[in-house]
RNA sequence: GGCCCCGUGGUGUAGCGGUCCAACACGCCGCCCUGUCAAGGCGGAGAUCGGCAGUUCGAAUCUGCUCGGGGUCGCCA
């Protein structure tokens, strides 16, 4: 018998109790004759006394005790004497009198403390993920997670969802991300590939009349990784039938609220989550996963300096660009210093550069101002007429600052969105404790792709357009808007979904778009497309980001923070040194060969 | 693939051309200590400064390359 409570229960109530507990030497206090132990298991720290009056063999192999030792304690649960209450402790009332210590297993010296405020390399903690877990921050992760996912699992089977769970070990589509692939022995020279999603399968599940499924699915992607994606990560992937993409917003809007309820009660979410088109959210926001907690929104100078007389904005708008701008309301006493750190934070967001414009506050209002009330690399090359009617349209006041960056319109709006994001947090616009969840809707169907010359789709082949578009499918693809919408939450895209095609005609004309040949769309969507032969119920889903929306409600700005073995930017695994190679016996019983790739 | 930042005892940092065979805090080791809870006191061990090459009379410090970590653009249907 180990224990019978763990370390972070005893109470008050339980004074007089003899128990047994059993952790981790959290640290030891040692005042020669009377040692202290603070015990700690996920549930909390626990002290435990050790006299040498009253227990003194107990005492003196307490003296031996070192950090993150695993013991067993005997002992009876006192109140502390008055004025030795820990009031940071949970069970600081109370202490443990040892009479047994049982030594269960030692520890070297662990590689760093068990504290959560601890400022370790990343690379260290995974290494030593196993010690760095052991902090309370992390276990409090875990722990949300799974709490997040049960929420989810009781509201989705509230909501008559069946849970399947589907192959990982399935086929390549190539197409989207590269996948990680599996050679087969009993096949060689053949490979399953890890899927990116479940998507296909779960919309054959459909076809098989499930109705309603969801899984808390396993994707992977072989793509470089970020601060918010891993290899693999964690989608609650959703599919129903007979619905329209309301009856789907519906269910995501209940599914989100039940578990911000269930593990953040306090936070603020506001409902119905706002519907706002993908257009709106590239002109107000430049880009389709807005922050909405604050405004800040981004305007469009292009038609204003496109004859200004700067030689910089008129070529860009000659060409076609963008000039477009954000306004930092206050921020006109921002020093070179600072304006340059604002440019090369644009720089590393791919723009060319930013020119900052500063409205004195000592104007009473923007049609008093003159040339000496603004500073700005731009003064001297147009008139006061241009920097009033700039300053009238970004609604910039006396005292503001407008950032305005010019470029091709895609570079342009990354780096507006990255700016407006960093200023929001700069100016600490936006309230942590507040989950501002949208959906934006009406994606377009395809996006014209540079590379290959030709449309790709948005999302995936199967995202149905919206019916009074269909017509547009042979007149102008790229006008053609889907059944495609996104959730996104204070800035993070949580998840994308789509009504789907199953119409025939529609499905062709599609593929025909997208320019796969018969025998390509034969080889990657065969399967689902025969099944749809056989009698397809109009269906649509989603696959949302468990891993982020655990990071967000956790606070954290790292996925790696809510995964319990996650991988380094370069897809290692330090703790397991993975990937690795396989012996010459394996890879002869797989039939390959390794080349030397030379680099 | 591009760009930016980082790499000094176990951990986190300081040092940024000679006074550094490297400093501080925590941790670690030993001794003392009966009310601590980041215990305290005294003493001690521990890094050739990620690696390689170069500049220099002299390099932790400057340069180049390289490796590793982080962020980001591209990429992520």
């Amino acid at each position: 018998m180990y224990r019978d409570m763990t370390c972070g229960e005893p109470r008050q109530t339980d004074a007089g109790k003899v128990v047994t507990l059993s952790g981790w030497v959290h640290r030891r206090r040692d005042h020669g004759g009377l040692t202290f132990i603070d015990l700690r298991d996920y549930s909390g720290l626990m002290q435990v006394v050790f006299n040498e009056d009253s227990a003194r063999e107990a005492h003196a192999l307490a003296g031996d005790l070192r950090s993150e030792w695993v013991v067993k304690v005997k002992g009876t649960v006192q109140e502390r004497r008055a004025g030795a209450d820990n009031p940071d402790l949970p069970t600081g009332t109370v202490e443990l009198i040892a009479s047994d210590l049982t030594i269960l297993n030692r520890s070297e010296t662990p590689p760093f403390e068990v504290e959560d405020e601890l400022n370790i390399a990343d690379e260290t903690r995974l290494r030593y993920r196993f010690v760095d877990l052991r902090r309370p921050r992390m276990y409090k992760n875990l722990k949300l997670r799974h709490d997040v996912i049960q929420a989810a699992r009781t509201y989705m089977v509230g909501e008559n969802f069946l849970e399947i769970e589907t192959p990982i070990l399935l086929k390549s589509t190539p197409e989207g991300a590269r996948d990680y692939v599996v050679p087969s022995r009993v096949h060689p020279g053949e490979f399953y590939a890890l899927p990116q999603s479940p998507q296909q399968l779960k919309q054959l599940l459909m076809v098989s009349g499930v109705d309603r499924y969801f899984q808390f699915a396993h994707c992977f992607r072989d793509e470089d990784l970020r601060a918010d994606r891993q290899p693999e990560h964690t989608q609650i992937d959703l599919e129903m039938s007979f619905v329209e993409q309301e009856d789907v917003l519906q269910i995501l809007e209940g599914l989100y609220t039940a578990m911000v309820k269930e593990v953040r009660p306090e936070l603020e979410v506001p409902t119905p989550f706002p519907r706002m088109t993908y257009a709106e959210a590239i002109e107000r926001y430049a880009t389709d996963k807005p922050d909405v907690r604050f405004g800040m929104e981004v305007c469009r100078l292009t038609d204003i300096v496109a004859q200004s007389g700067f030689g910089v904005f008129e070529g860009v708008a000659k060409s076609g660009g963008a000039i477009r701008a954000i306004v930092a309301p206050g921020c006109a006493d921002y020093t070179r210093r600072q304006t340059d750190e604002l440019i090369e934070f644009v720089k590393s967001s791919g723009a060319q550069g930013l020119i900052p414009m500063h409205i004195s506050a000592d104007v009473s209002s923007v049609d008093e101002m003159t040339l000496e009330d603004v500073r700005s690399p731009i003064r001297n090359h147009v008139s006061l007429d241009v920097l009033r009617a700039v300053a009238n349209e970004a609604g910039a006041g006396p005292g503001d600052l407008i950032l305005i960056i010019a470029g091709t319109e895609s570079v342009v709006n990354v780096a507006i969105s990255n700016l407006r994001g960093e200023m929001g947090r700069r100016l600490e616009l936006a309230d942590p404790n507040t989950f501002n969840f949208l959906f934006v809707v009406d994606f377009p169907l395809f996006e014209w792709d540079d590379d290959r010359n030709g449309w790709a789709a948005m999302h995936h082949v199967f995202s149905s357009p919206r019916p009074e578009d269909a017509d547009l499918l042979d007149s102008d693809p790229g006008a053609v808007l889907g059944q495609l919408y996104d959730l996104v939450l204070n800035g993070v895209e949580l998840g994308s979904g789509s009504i789907r095609i199953v119409d025939r005609e529609i499905q062709e004309k599609v593929f025909q778009l997208i320019g796969h040949s018969p025998e390509q769309v034969e080889e990657r969507f065969g399967q689902l497309l025969r099944a749809f032969q056989y009698g397809a119920p109009p269906h649509g889903g989603m696959g949302l980001g468990l891993d982020r929306i655990v990071m967000l409600l956790a606070g954290e700005e790292n996925i790696r923070e809510v995964i319990a073995f996650p991988k380094t930017q370069a897809a290692v695994d330090p703790l397991f040194e993975a990937p690795g190679a396989i012996t010459d016996e394996q890879l002869k019983e797989l039939s390959i060969r390794v080349v030397d790739s030379g680099g």
